[in-house]
Formats: C-alpha cells, structure tokens, sequence
RNA sequence: GCCCGGAUGGUGGAAUUGGUAGACACGCAGGACUUAAAAUCCUGUGGCCAGUAAUGGCUGUGCGGGUUCAAUUCCCGCUCCGGGUACCA
C-alpha cells in the first residue's frame, strides 16, 4: 500500500467538511473553553504565500490538542477584505471591487482547506459584507457618542457629559461645540499626512521613519483637511497600564510603551519681558532650571508674532515660512545641523530672574508638549549643540561627581553636556526660597516641582507622544461612515435602524478632484434631504482597513447576529481571546487599535473583558534564499547555478554569494503552498513550516527540508499502516518508555508553541519503532493521535486503516506515565577538572560515598587520579560527576 | 544616537535555563538494491593530531576578560547582523 497523499488529503478534507467535525457549538456548560485566533489575511490576488501557513498550521496543532484535551475550542477565519488593491483592480477594470474580492476569497478559502486547517467555517467573517460591516458603522457611532471622564479613566456615554453652566449660557450651538470637542470620534481641521501617489491621506502610524508611506513607499507631505479623528491619547493611560498584565512577547510590549511614549515633567510659565503674557513650556527636568540659559519656541508656535520684537520679525517671519515649506522629511533628516533665529524678546527664569534671549527653532516641534522649550544646554545635548552653534551661554549646574575627572572638569567648564545624574551646583536662590544644591536629580525634580506648585507657576504633567489617530480614507472600498454633512455645518449620524449604510454603484472608481474620496462622484447617494427640508451630503471618505480588523474577533462569537453586533452572553463565554498568533508588523498598528476599540467596549458594558488578547505570539517571517554578486547586486534564481555547495551565474560563471532575502517576484524565489502541496501533500508542508526552526524566529525556506519532513511521513506510513506490523500482547520496555516519553514531550512542547522540537520526539520514535520491526496495536493508537495535530490526514487514515469508525480529531489526546519513564540505573557522565572522561552506568537510587566509591574504582579512574591530589568529588545525583584533582 | 532581539558544524536548528555541546533533519561520503537512474534502506559525518584498527588526546557555541568543581547558559568589555524608533524637551 502507497502513501498516496494526494486521495487521502482529499478524501479526509472531504470527510471534515461533510461531517462538520470543526463546527463549534456554543456549549456554555463545558467550562474549559479556548479562543485561538489568526490574524485574518487580507485577501490579494496572488492567493497564499507560505508565510500564511505558518502560523495558521501553529494555530491549528493547538486547536486540535486543545479539542482531544476537552476544550471547547474557538478557531475560525475571515478576511480583512476592504484595502488598496482590489479598488485599485476597480479603477483598471471597471468591476466593482467586490466582485474581485470575493473571488479572491474563494482562492484563499480553497487554499486554506486544501493545508487540512481546522476552521469552523459557518463562522467566517468578511470586513466587506454589509452584515459584517453594519456593526463597524455601529461601533463607529458609539466612539462618536462616547467621552472620556479623566477622573474615572473610563469612555462614558456623552448623554452623561457634564455641560459647565456658562456654556449653557452661550446656547445650543456652544453646548454643541463643547461635546464635540469632548467626543471620541470628531471631524475636524486637521494637518495631515497625504500620499500624493495613493492620493489618500495616511495614519502617524503609516508614515515610515524616511517620510514615506509605509504603503507604497512614496514620500508623504502635509496637508491641511477635514478629517475623522479618534482620540486615542485618552485612553494612553489605560493602554500601558493593560499591557502589564498580557502574556505578549516582550518586544511588543515594548513598542507600545515606545508609541504611547508616555513622559512625566512639569509645564512651567516664564514671563516675557515686556510682554503681559507668560510662555509656557513643558519639561521632564524642571530640576535643571537654573540652567536654563535660553527658550525655544516652534516656528508654528501661535506665540511667535507677538513674542517677536519688530527689528527681527523679518528675519523670524522668514525663517518659520521657510520651515513650513520643509518636508518633515527635511526638518528630520537634514544632517541635524541646527536652524534657528532670535526673536528679539528675552523671558525671565523663574528661579533666578535671569533674563534669558527667546529663540525661534524648528528642533522644537509643535505637536509636542507646549510647542516651546527651556534650553539646559548643559544638561541636554540638543539644546548644548544649539548654544555651540549660536553662542548661547552654557551655564553648568549639575556636578557629575561619578565622572572621570578629565570629562567632569569639562562638564563644570561649561565644555561639554552631561545628561546623567549628578549633585546639584549653582542652584539656589534666597530671595524666592529655593535652593536644590546637594541633591540628587530625583530629590532635584520633586522639590522643584513642589516650589512650582506652590508658586503657582508651574505643575506636574504627563505627556504622550501618541497623536489623535486619523480615522478617514480617501477611499471607495471601505466602511462609509454613517455620517451627514448638513448644509447649515451641522453634522449626524444616522440611526441604528438605517445601518448598513451600503457604498453605492459607481461608474468610475477614481478618486475625485482635490483629494476627494471616490463617493464624491456618487450622485444620487451623496445627497440627503432631511424631514425637515433641510439639504445635506454623506460623508464621502470612508474607513480605513483597521476599522474591520478591529473588532473581527468579536464578530466570530455570533457571527450571523442581526440584531445585535454579539450576544452578550456568548461574548462572556468566548472572550478574553487566549491565544493569538499573527506577525510582528503588527505590533503597533493593529494591535494598538483594536485594544483602544476594545477599551472603549469594556466601559460602554458592550464587551466584558478590559483586554481583548491574553497570550499573543508573533510568527517569525519565512524567507528565501536569494544570490547577490559581491558588489551586490540580487540575481533572480533561476540564473544561478550550484556546484559543489557553491553558487554560480549561469551565464558569466561569476561567483555568488547566497543569502537570505524576503520572497519576491522579482527575485523568483516566492514558494506557493500549491507546489508544495502537490509535490509532498499538505500534511508535510505543514509539518516541515513546523519543523523549520521556531515559530517566533525569521527562518529560510529550503525545499530540500520539505524532502526530509516528507521522507518522515513516508515512513510513519510504511510502518504504521501496515498491520503486519502491528501486533498484539506485550509491549518492549524500551518502546513503552519512548511511547510515553514522546506522548509527554509534544504535549509539553505544543503548550510552549515548541512544535519542532515536538516533530523532532516523533522522528525519534518512529525511527526506534521501525528499527524494532514491531510494536503493538495499542502503542501505534497512541502515537497516531500525538502525531494527528500535525499531520491530520495520514493520521486519520491510519487510524481508519486500524478498524476505528469517527474522526480522530475527536478522539482524546492519549495520557502518559511517569512509571514507564523511570530506570533503575543512571549512566554519568564522569569528568575530571570539568573535562568528560568516561562514563559509569550505577542505580539511580545509589548513595553518594557508593557513588563516589564506584567511580574511583572504575579503572578509567586511575588513569587521570594517579599523581594528582584528589580535592574533592561533586555528584549531582542523576546529572553529572565532577572529580576535582590538583 | 537610543530601545529591543540575535550570533552554535557545510546548512536549518537541539541542549530539561549552570551539569554529557551539536538531538532531529538537510547536505555530503561510502555501501546495498538496480542493466542504469530515481526512490528506498544501511553506515559514517564539528575541526585538528596520533594509531592498521578498536580507540585515545587536544580543540571547539561571534571576540576579549571574569565568576564557578562545572559556562552556549551568569557578570564585565567589545564586534557584527536583524527589528523598532528618531530633534518627543
């Protein structure tokens, strides 16, 4: 009998889906349940890459140990339709998006079933179904209707919005001015990030550090226009706080402690001379105030006019024109050689009273704290390479007494910058009552914030660097907001019952003029009249692809729910969301998103957990090997050639070097899953993504690992599925003690995510089962079932092929004991001065002075004692010996 | 620059986190089967040295130090590679 994989993958994929063995039953009475989730895929048009069933393999082992351990186990799939290119596909063609998009998932979906995935397919989820996306738009709407109360920390309803009476005066439209500003959804002006390529403005989050659109890769530049906005900084707080208690790769935590970028300092005022206001500035080292020898305010400051003395307005006017015609790309990237002008005016230190020159510099950006700076250019190298370059006094106060004395003298001199701890010098003043000297930076900051407070100059604040997040798309193919622009300003949003608000028939999909979304040339559906005769237009940008990605997970829970976007009670069965594996490139992004989302939830009372994922595991990207020439350049594959385990150009014979690089077309090294389930079956591509290395590490696909996995497979069946091999009656010590081991070693090994390791003990096994020719009925059952998470198709087969009616997925994971894996006796390792000699076979239960007799009577003993003075001997009982001579 | 990861045979990677480095695979070499090849099976395989051989010794986890009876694992100082971030006061 043949391994045929290619009938027995079809026939048990056909057997799965008749069966609905992966339906999930909302069975509230079993209390082990697991939530295990993919991140879905956004379904494009060249179909699957084998990076999908990386991670969708992983998922798929745990979800079927999870089931053979009892749990109910939530593990489905959808699609993340809404995106770029089908509209762009759209804009060529002239068929409407969704027609390509949804043929798209039927290849993904045929693909996905074809690697033997256990999906409960009646749960699937599309972003782009109005049924799905209904529920965006509703969601949409209560972030619109929600404020955030600070004192609580909790997103509260804006019908329970306090209205300060003296807004009340002002009437209905101040009233709804001030709720408004409070909402968590707004439309405002707003400048913004705009790719002119992709004609549609972009996220903070999807600009790449060079100024270019994470996208596309062209450069972005700032443009002002009316947006949706979502005030995720509210909730920054919240944010970080949740992440203390997530199972999350440390990395991802990391980058959103880093985006949140949370800073604790002070806001402190300086009055300007001659001037009847006060310039604020926002610091995180109020400690260093006596050194504070000059102020910086951002050329967008809206101070700057009346901060500028007359005899320097052209000369600042000049510079903050010439600032604003600077790409940020510029402003970030021009070799950090500082730019600035004297605004003429000069400010008093507070501490001190000292006059200090009021700068104009674009090294102090807008968007952050008060637009405006103290300048410690003793204590901040960006305010020390500043005063080097236009003269500005460098006075220091914080003595480095830890410091190499060369370096401290210098630092004292004024000479150079020390950002670091020290002992305060030169910070006192009687007259105001304050003096630091003689503290450390720590005691520095909290007296001097205390004397601020008291003072009532100043205050300790909190700022984050995370930005509003822009919410809207100058897109078609996305989630239209349920939004109406009335002619008198006026905005509203549409009722629950008027959801979906579908997108409408275009003729052409091309963005309309001055970067208006598509929807404007959408005539009929853009205008509105309302009851009362007033005239009105949609809104005509549309969400962006985070918005279905945010919430999906919930949407599985009840998927076909029209009344509602979930039960709430099936949401409290399934969530939190137990494991979740997806890759890193969404460690920001996504994931930031969907837990501000998520939060907002949790206070309205629509979800029941503060977090929506518990463990999440990012999935190491697969590459490929690539060649390069040693000046470089990248040769596609199929122009190099091998001899010898080196690589040549096929056409100059030049030598190669070969390295690994992300799959691409031009390169021709992308591998399709097809291929590779057509050559060696699914089940060995799903075992050899497993076996590459692991799953959190970026690895290189090499075809011939594929052989080996397959060659594995090849033999499980040669053995195991012929009965002349399996017998009855006893089973050899030796194998039982294997059997168990390996039972317990990939049950370990699937809870740690450690599956090749796990594929490793089963390789083991096999291979000493094949060398002793025989095993029983009862051993091969067993390991059939550790091996059926893996490898789903051959294992059901064999199973069948041993007489069992039923599916094994539904079988339970076999138990091992301990009894079987214990011996009589331990082989040590001896080793003399930590060197490894020999070894001596002695019972595990044998008293250390027998041991230690045993080992110096070995007669490989003698050999490195004789001569030497015995010390002393370790023995660890069951590790090692440790004979110690001088 | 700063913050995270990482570096182990020709290759992908193991090592219960201080206790036999190189499991398991790929590749390679030799052998069996075959007219031959493929497939399959068996044997060997970190490097160096000695020995006809069984075997024995030395060396070895990016580099240099240290702690320890014992270090891939812990500490200090570097080098290189990958990811994130970037004038955030």
């Amino acid at each position: 009998m043949e391994y045929n994989f290619t009938e027995i993958e079809k026939k048990w994929q056909r057997y799965w889906e008749e069966n609905k063995i992966f339906k999930t039953y909302d069975d509230f009475s079993n209390p082990k349940k697991y939530y295990i989730l993919d991140m879905f895929p956004y379904p494009s048009g060249s179909g699957l890459h084998v990076g999908h069933p990386e991670g969708y393999t992983a998922t798929d082992i745990v979800a079927r140990y999870k089931r053979m351990n009892g749990f109910n186990v939530l593990h489905p799939m959808g699609w993340d339709a809404f995106g770029l290119p089908a509209e762009q596909y759209a804009i060529q063609t002239g068929t409407h998006p969704a027609v390509i998009t949804n043929k798209n998932c039927d290849t993904f979906r045929a693909q996905i079933k074809s690697l033997g995935l256990g999906y409960d397919w009646d749960r699937e989820v599309n972003t782009t179904d109005p049924g799905y996306f209904k529920w965006t738009q509703w969601i949409f709407i209560q972030l619109y209707n929600t404020w955030f109360d600070e004192a609580l920390q909790k997103g509260r309803p804006v019908s329970e919005l306090p209205v300060p009476e003296e807004i009340k005066k002002q009437g209905d439209k101040a009233v709804q001015r001030y709720i408004s500003e409070k909402r968590l959804a707004y439309y405002d002006d707003a400048q913004v990030w705009w790719c002119d390529h992709c004609r549609i403005v972009c996220a903070n989050e999807e600009v790449l550090t060079d100024g270019s659109h994470e996208k596309c890769g062209n450069p972005v530049v700032r443009k002002n226009l009316k947006q949706w906005m979502l005030r995720i900084p509210l909730y920054a707080e919240r944010l970080l706080k949740g992440l203390e208690k997530l199972d999350w790769p440390e990395g991802v935590k990391e980058m959103q402690y880093n985006w949140i970028g949370k800073s604790t300092g002070a806001e402190v005022d300086f009055e300007l001379d001659g001037l009847d206001e006060k310039l604020r500035v926002y610091t995180t080292r109020p400690d260093t105030l006596f050194g504070a020898t000059y102020m910086v305010i951002s050329p967008e400051h809206p101070g700057v006019k009346q901060i500028t003395l007359p005899e320097q307005a052209a000369a600042v006017e000049k510079y903050a024109n010439d600032a604003s015609k600077k790409s940020d790309l510029d402003r970030t990237d021009l070799s950090r050689e500082k730019t600035g002008v004297f605004t003429g005016r000069f400010a008093i230190n507070p501490v001190n009273g000292k006059k200090i020159p009021v700068w104009v510099a674009d090294y102090v950006l807008i968007g952050y704290g008060t637009g405006a700076i103290m300048a410690v250019p003793a204590h901040d190298t960006r305010d020390f390479e500043f005063a080097l370059k236009f003269g500005l006094p460098i006075d220091c106060i914080m003595d480095p007494e830890g410091a190499e004395p060369g370096l401290r003298n210098k630092v004292l001199a004024g000479k150079e910058c020390w950002t670091e701890d020290g002992i305060y010098v030169n910070s006192s003043d009687d007259k105001r009552g304050i003096s630091i000297n003689g503290l450390n930076k720590e005691q520095g900051i909290k007296t001097i914030i205390e004397w601020l407070e008291k003072m009532e100059i100043g205050a300790a604040t909190v700022n984050y660097k995370v930005r509003d997040w822009l919410f809207s798309r100058q897109r078609y193919w996305g989630e239209p907001f349920p939004v109406i622009h009335w002619e008198d300003g006026e905005i509203s949003l549409l009722a629950e019952e008027e959801l979906p608000l579908t997108l409408p028939k275009l003729e052409k999909y091309l963005p309309g003029e001055n970067g208006e979304s598509p929807l404007a040339n959408a005539g009929e559906w853009l205008q509105v009249t309302g009851k009362d005769g007033r005239r009105g237009r949609r809104e005509t940008n549309t969400m962006p692809q985070w918005a279905g990605s945010c919430w999906y997970y919930l949407r599985y829970i009840d998927p076909k729910n029209d009344k509602v976007p979930f039960s709430a009670e099936k949401e409290k069965y399934w969530m939190p969301v137990d494991l979740y594996i997806g890759g890193t490139e969404h460690a920001v992004l996504h994931l930031l998103y969907s837990r501000f989302w998520h939060k907002v939830l949790f206070d309205l009372g629509i979800v029941s957990t503060d977090e929506p994922f518990m463990k999440l595991f990012n999935q190491g990207m697969i590459l490929a090997y690539a060649y390069e020439t040693a000046t470089g350049a990248k040769i596609p594959v199929d122009l190099v050639e091998e001899r010898d385990g080196k690589y040549y150009k096929r056409d100059s014979g030049e030598e190669l070097k070969q390295i690994m690089a992300k799959m691409s077309k031009s390169l021709k090294n992308v591998v399709n899953p097809d291929d590779v389930v057509r050559k060696y079956g699914a089940d060995s591509l799903r075992l050899y993504e497993m076996f590459m290395g692991p799953l959190d590490v970026i690895k290189p696909w090499a075809d011939n690992g594929v052989k080996g996995v397959s060659g594995f497979l090849g033999r499980v069946f040669k053995f195991f599925a012929h009965k002349e091999n399996i017998t009855g009656g006893e089973e050899d010590p030796e194998i039982l003690k294997e059997l168990h081991y390996t039972i317990k070693k990939v049950a370990r090994d699937i809870e740690d995510l450690k599956f090749n390791t796990a594929i490793s003990q089963m390789m083991i096994f096999t291979n000493a089962c094949i060398k002793k020719g025989k095993v029983t009925h009862d051993t091969a059952s067993r390991f059939i079932k550790v091996l059926s998470p893996f490898a789903p198709h051959i294992a059901e087969e064999i199973w069948e092929i041993y007489g069992n009616k039923g599916s094994i997925a539904t079988e339970e994971y076999p138990a091992y004991d301990e009894k079987y894996l214990a011996s009589d006796t331990f082989e040590y390792p001896v080793s003399f001065n930590g060197k490894l000699r020999f070894k001596i076979e002695l019972p595990v239960d044998m008293a250390i002075p027998e041991i230690e007799k045993s080992v110096l009577a070995h007669p490989n003993a003698r050999k490195w004692v004789e001569g030497k003075q015995l010390k002393k001997i370790i023995v660890v009982p069951n590790k090692i010996i440790n004979v110690v001579v001088v």
